[in-house]
DNA sequence: CCTATTAGTATCGAATCGAAACCAATAGGA
DNA sequence: TCCTATTGGTTTCGATTCGATACTAATAGG
């Protein structure tokens, strides 16, 4: 039987094939990542701020793969109403098309052989070590909206849900997408 | 309970962090890698072409790495004696102290927290989908020297093992160490 | 109002990357 | 022995990425 590997490596060699293959497909990594962030946020977290919070780099890194992505026509840009600071994005019908051709499918497809089980228990432990790394360094856990501390589940059936943080209500699609400001619920 | 988060997108997340760590400490990602490859490898495989093989990138993004780690005096190139076109490279002490300060340790860090039993699972998991997905790519697997088909083990104990394959002797730490060349034994 | 903070953008220089051109040593015939 | 093909590496190019820093504009808080 061959040795057991070290998991540090077996991560670092999984982490370069996927940056390898992200070069494929038209966009960048970076940009790639950013697409695929945005078409799984909600409506308060498709701003330049959060795409910043989740990737983990500068403001000023965002701001350019943000505009690459513009120009490619896969999002738009709008300044936000409420803050005229801030800037909202939209994945366009491009850019939801994309992503059929994002080259990550294919870590999908290499999992896709494991077991059921298996998959649960690689599932659990990847998400230990990612929330234990994004702890230390200060890192929010983008979780689903409806597992937040401040997810309110709409009491009269068929009323939208409500964020009581942000004091806005929330469709269910709002609910199902990941949140710059999740917090899990004690 | 919280669901069970994708796979995919926890190695991604992974890999960022990753990514990002990886711009400390002096060095840039690529020449982190490039140098933790240099000192696992056994003298074989010691060359930028399998650097090359190893990365997955080309031979010119190679060639500016192993430039720049030689300008930082942590390793030597010289050409080889056998083939004058190959180049022999070495980690210098000062490379092999660098190592010590790698920002990748983080993630031995963070797993030292699992049971062993939940980080064996998760190692054989891993390799399975790294080992899958570098097959699908024509990459090789780089084991350790000792398990691979063309490893012949020394005889009169004390003597030297051998590479069927290269025609060489090997030293003990040659045989502990990954090589290009591996092929699991049957 | 006046200052501090916050959200984004713009600019700079280094590193990374694929692609392609290039060079030198080896290999394999004819 | 030549002559060509292949192989191992380097060089150069242009786009992207990235941290750092400086900047602009809108909001917030006395």
């Amino acid at each position: 039987m061959a040795d057991k590997k070290p998991i540090p490596i077996l991560m670092e060699r999984l982490a370069r094939i996927l940056l390898n293959d992200s070069h494929a497909g038209g966009l960048k990594p970076t940009q790639w990542e950013a697409l695929r962030y945005l078409s799984r946020a909600n409506r308060f977290s498709r701003s330049p701020g959060a795409v910043t919070a989740y990737l983990g780099v500068t403001k000023g890194t965002v701001s350019q793969t943000l505009s690459a992505l513009e120009r490619k026509g896969l999002i738009t840009k709008a300044t936000d109403q409420a803050d005229r600071r801030g800037v909202q994005i939209n994945l366009t019908r491009q850019g939801a098309k994309m992503l059929q051709h994002d080259p990550a499918i294919s870590i999908e497809t290499a999992t896709r052989q494991m077991t059921a089980i298996d998959r649960a228990q690689l599932s659990a432990s990847l998400e230990g070590v990612v929330l234990r790394l994004l702890r230390d360094r200060g890192g929010r856990p983008f979780g689903a909206c409806k597992t937040c501390r401040h997810f309110k589940k709409s009491a009269p059936k068929g009323a939208p849900h409500f964020c009581t943080l942000l004091g806005e209500p929330l469709t269910a699609s709002d609910s199902q997408a990941i949140c710059v400001e999740q917090e899990n619920a004690a």
